[in-house]
DNA sequence: CGTTATTTGTGCGTATGTATT
DNA sequence: AAATACATACGCACAAATAAC
């Protein structure tokens, strides 16, 4: 489904693309199997064989698909998939499809300098939220989110980051990205070691001083604003951030 | 096998492309300098503007240029570029702008099973070498490299890995990728937390057990071969790892 | 073994729309 | 308003790789 953004029209490609990306992002076609082929697609798609290509070009580029003269289109192995796993904005918003997030301090305003400074606001108030994310029932992360004023309000309708505790798949990215009128484009992010804060430790269930992974976030729309501070710590026994590079076509 | 393939000829945006790429990572479009439009380009190479169009559309995808309708094509400035194709791995290629490597131990042959088989050998038998990489004449990393026997036989004679504390500025990567017949095109990589180790420790000016930021690099050439494999601990102090993401074209 | 049908790859032409200068 | 430059969309022809016969 497309957001609930005052619906831009999108072009008959992107249509087609987003359409199979999503095919391809639920698993809809798993090892073996054949993508529509370019005639079948521009048949039931009403469009032209090129249009169809100009979309596949952008699944290329993403790495989801895997094409084969002669043979057809295939979805790329989750393995052999290049940057997919956490390396894209659009795999932090699907973060959810794996795990659970649970609500451990609600959406609420408070006054943070630091986190002002970062989001380049003029005053010290901003939104915060921070939750904990869950696979397979087991903690194993915890974020804590800040948001600008105006960004904030935003998600004060939202049940799911209301109530301490609450349990959703949500991400706030993904809701954001609904809300904003200009849509996130882009994420400056820090990988680095720090050790355990007392409430952290709480809320993972670790010692507190455990070495983490940190990883910060600073994601900002299309339009350059500042849209969300993320501030996450990884129990390392139970995740490390994976990236798979690939180089240019030769 | 049958050897050398006989150097199919590359479709003419593809060649087009790879001009292109070279003239913008060479520097040749500094901030604000309009590329060649496509009618110019199409005009000079004798091609279409579609096929200038088709290379144009790989660059883009690479996160290399800008395209903006009305006003042209741009060098996209290299620290918006996000973190796609090899521009990480160039990025490791290049390390060498601000760093030094110093050997701390030479590169020879060694048994090591675990290497071994994450490098998907048939025997446990390796090349290994480790060494420093220094910033300001301050070491803030410690990296092990191994290597297939029949890689580490091509970097036997270079000078600059075979004495203990050699100073220099190339990189392993960059050194197989002049050496090796298939170009290396993949990368994997894993960031975690790990103690350092004593022998790390005692390199980096560190306590032993302090946590470090750990990160694995698998290498793969395009002929899908496992080409090198790095481990390295970075001092959280004075690196983190740092990603720009985008967003791909909506 | 070659032949044929299928499927993707390359290249170009045209037309029209949109954004910028 | 006009010119410039990129974006979208469709059409066609032929090449190359693959699979089925």
């Amino acid at each position: 489904m497309s957001g609930s953004r005052p619906s831009r029209r999108r072009s008959a490609y992107r249509e087609l693309a987003d359409d199979l990306r999503a095919d391809v992002l639920g698993q809809r076609y798993p090892e073996g199997v054949r993508l529509p082929t370019e005639a079948e697609l521009a048949r039931t798609y009403r469009v032209s064989r090129q249009t169809v290509r100009r979309a596949f070009q952008d699944l290329v580029a993403e790495g989801l698909v895997q094409r084969v003269p002669g043979r057809g289109t295939f979805a790329a192995q989750r393995d052999s998939r290049y940057l997919r796993q956490f390396g894209s904005v659009e795999d932090l918003m699907s973060l959810s499809v794996d795990t659970k997030m649970q609500v451990s301090s609600p959406l609420r305003r408070q006054i943070d300098v630091d986190a002002a400074s970062r989001l380049q606001l003029e005053s010290d108030a901003v939104h915060t939220l921070a939750f904990r994310r869950l696979h397979d029932e087991v903690p194993f992360c915890h974020t804590t989110v800040w948001l600008p004023p105006e960004v904030g309000e935003r998600l004060r309708s939202v049940p799911e980051l209301a109530a301490p505790g609450a349990v959703s798949t949500v991400t706030v990215i993904g809701l954001l990205d609904e809300r904003l009128p200009s849509p996130i484009t882009d994420a400056e992010q820090s990988i680095t070691v720090a050790a355990a804060p007392e409430t952290v430790a709480v809320e993972l269930h670790c010692e507190p001083e455990l070495p983490l992974l940190r990883i910060d976030r600073l994601y900002s729309t299309a339009d350059g604003q500042r849209a969300e501070l993320a501030i996450s710590h990884f129990l390392p026994e139970q995740y490390s951030y994976r990236v798979r590079l690939r180089r240019g076509p030769r």
